[in-house]
DNA sequence: GCCAACGTTGGC
DNA sequence: GCCAACGTTGGC
């Protein structure tokens, strides 16, 4: 089991329009670390689902629905994508602020690679969360 | 709206 | 293969 974090401007796909369509499709990724890290994920991995630029905090937690394909946005074909489907809303959203105070959290790509949009969360890093913002997952 | 960080492009 | 110029991301 691996985890992840992904980034998405609310305004152009938000965490209640994934809800709304029961999964899509990670498309308009050009960015060769960010692609990597999709063509790593397995089926079930699963993935903290951020709103950049408006929000600034994890909303929910998705699960990795379909393995890394060729974005069919992308002419060059040189970038894919994966699959998403929601699993659950955080009842306590965390926000990026709360991320940056904490020195656990200090680490993670989110704060130290604030440009990359697909970044791997390690399971120490997914558990603070969870528990910060009070996911119970299964 | 600004700007720092950083990835990409293209001339040499 | 280097690096300046340029474009984009994303927090503030």
């Amino acid at each position: 089991m691996k985890y992840w974090l992904m980034k998405s401007e609310p305004f152009k796909y938000s965490w209640e329009q994934l809800i709304k369509d029961g999964w899509t499709h990670w498309d308009g990724v050009r960015n060769y670390q960010a692609s990597n890290n999709m063509k790593a994920m397995s089926i079930g991995d699963l993935v903290f689902f951020y709103h950049s630029n408006k929000g600034l905090d994890i909303v929910g937690v998705a699960e990795v629905s379909k393995l890394y394909y060729p974005d069919h946005t992308d002419k060059s074909g040189r970038f894919g994508m994966v699959n998403i489907k929601p699993i659950k809303p955080f009842p306590s959203p965390v926000s990026l602020k709360y991320i940056k105070a904490e020195k656990k959290l200090a680490d993670m790509a989110l704060v130290k690679q604030s440009r990359l949009s697909v970044s791997p969360v390690t399971e120490k890093e997914w558990k603070i969360i969870c528990k910060i913002g009070k996911i119970k997952l299964k």
